[in-house]
DNA sequence: CACAGTGCTGCACACGTTAACAATGTGTAT
DNA sequence: ATACACATTGTTAACGTGTGCAGCACTGTG
């Protein structure tokens, strides 16, 4: 059917051997065989079978890059802005395959056979079977996001709770004290740090929390609208309102002005992601930039030098957050 | 190093033809020496290696799924609603290839051996080549969201046309008569069917058309604010802006409320596509439904099954557009 | 002249799997 | 007893590529 380089060494009246060494540049060849038959090949329109070359050198050319879930929690942006990372930095020799844990019914497909390496785009410790299961497997591994415990991997994370905490203490600076948070989904990892980066804030400045003042959210735009409905029924409205991610602050915004209130006049919303959206909403929203694409892209660059040089530090790396002040946050007139 | 068939084979007392044939199934073989290796291999933890079974069945249970771009032009919303309709449909066999096309310097890798099927999600005619070099490799495809010209495929579209035409209508039947437009980006297909469809209906109302009231945008959020920047320049201003989607909405509501005019009350702002955001805008955001998820969900279910039989008539498919009506448009007031 | 060295090429096998064909044993009809 | 069908298993080759080793021709050296 297709041309393999039995037929060019036919032609071109040498072994395969021969034609393989040419096209993969062996210095054991002969210059003007080599420009020969690399013409010929030419010619011929010649690709090589990557599944048999797959088979002989045991590399799959396949790269994984693995999402906690593609069904809820992951946004249509985090998704966007990883893909574009790793993409960036991916040689052309590779294919990237695109998944999401929770679809996989058993990970038999998973293995070093099939994988060259793997990235984790974690956002829920139900990850952690996986990345163990990998781990073990002895697949190039790398784990973005999430901090990972327990197994030696790269694992490079934004600084999730600092950035948390620096933009709730940009509330208090504007003279808010109530303050409320509506979390993000339960059990992942993210949520946990958002809220620990609350607390340390809200604890540094002696502000008392309150109990009603902390909802459940799970990253999505109704989550967020439906969690300001609840805190907007609340006696003691707060006067400003951390979201733990961009989405749900527009689903809150919308909440509050659904109700004739005014974001930022009545009720000041911050936000966490930077998502593209979030500068051109109205207001523009004041956030907490998360580097995802760097990450993606610094991850994606150490797997692939790991992957050839089978050594770099299997260590933490954290990614700095960056407070982005916009206009959906107002000081408090007393 | 792994475990193989032929381990499999020795430790079970038979060749390894008899253990091939027990794992895949086959009649041939008696029921209870199945089932013991079977066991055996389940036991041992045995993986096929996908490479081998590639090479002699002539399969790579892989799926391309391609873009035109993943740099500039490919919103987050149409990568991620994509991905979900194909993902939703892939049977666990195989695994799904994202790539740009636009990072592609030579198509050499893309051939029968290597994919088993190539879905194009396809924006701009850059894309043709790229078509109708896959199609002339005879690899199964089908080509989603841009309709393809001369090439025989599989072609699932929205109708883009209609969609924009009936929401100009709308905007029409509110009483606008200056009506704006703003361009998608050049050379992309969906541009030119909903400038089409505006023009439809603006002339199906007998309604002048002005030159300044067209244009161009390239669908980034950056796009839709300069150009609602400039149409604010003019004398005389639109009193309604059609934007060719709701990315551009969006940075061209910005652009007004920044000039302290208002979403609807001062000028109306129609988008395209029904982003996930848009019902959750300051105001919500009236647009039109663009059916992405179905048609890649569609459109995978059907490469899968001419993958299997070979057989499927290979014809355009028109989804329905949708008119949703929020609150970014208002009559206007004589 | 013998020998070692060098530069290039081919033979034969390996990778792990499937499949055409052969071989074996068993039962059944003649 | 013989032939024949049938069920089950094994032998062998094939898929397309890379590679260790052997072999060839030629060159230079003692």
């Amino acid at each position: 059917m297709s041309v393999t380089i039995k037929d060019i060494a036919k032609l071109a009246n040498v072994s395969h051997t021969t034609v393989s060494r040419a096209l993969n540049d062996s210095p054991l060849i002969n210059q003007e065989t080599k420009e020969r038959i690399r013409q010929l090949a030419m010619h011929l329109n010649y690709t090589p079978n990557y599944n048999a070359k797959s088979l002989v050198l045991d590399r799959s050319y396949n790269l994984g890059l693995f999402f906690s879930t593609l069904h809820t929690g992951t946004s249509a942006g985090f998704l966007y802005e990883s893909l574009k990372g790793v993409n960036h930095v991916i040689k052309d020799e590779y294919n990237l395959i695109v998944r999401g844990i929770d679809d996989y019914r058993s990970y038999h497909k998973v293995n070093r056979k099939s994988y060259d390496g793997i990235i984790v785009m974690s956002q829920s410790s139900a990850d952690q079977e996986f990345i163990e299961y990998a781990a073990g497997l002895e697949i190039p591994l790398v784990v973005l996001n999430r901090e990972v415990e327990n197994v030696q991997v790269m694992n490079y994370i934004p600084d999730d709770q600092r950035g948390a905490c620096r933009i709730v203490e940009h509330l208090i600076a504007q003279g808010h004290r109530d303050i409320a948070i509506i979390e993000g989904k339960q059990n992942f990892k993210s949520t946990q740090a958002r809220l620990d980066g609350y607390v340390e804030a809200m604890i540094r400045h002696d502000i008392p929390q309150r109990e009603e003042y902390r909802v459940q959210g799970n990253y999505d735009l109704e989550s967020g609208h439906a969690a300001m409905t609840r805190l907007l029924q609340l006696d003691h409205r707060p006067t400003a309102v951390f979201c733990c991610n961009d989405d749900m602050a527009l689903g809150a915004i919308k909440a509050i002005t659904e109700r004739r209130l005014s974001v930022p006049g009545d009720i000041s919303v911050a936000g966490f992601d930077d998502h593209v959206f979030s500068a051109f909403m109205t207001p523009a929203l004041t956030t907490v930039r998360r580097p995802i694409e760097e990450i993606s892209r610094e991850g994606a660059a150490q797997l692939l030098s790991f992957i050839e040089t089978k050594q770099v530090e299997k260590s933490k790396v954290l990614f700095h957050t960056e407070l982005v002040i916009r206009d959906s946050v107002q000081p408090i007139i007393r």
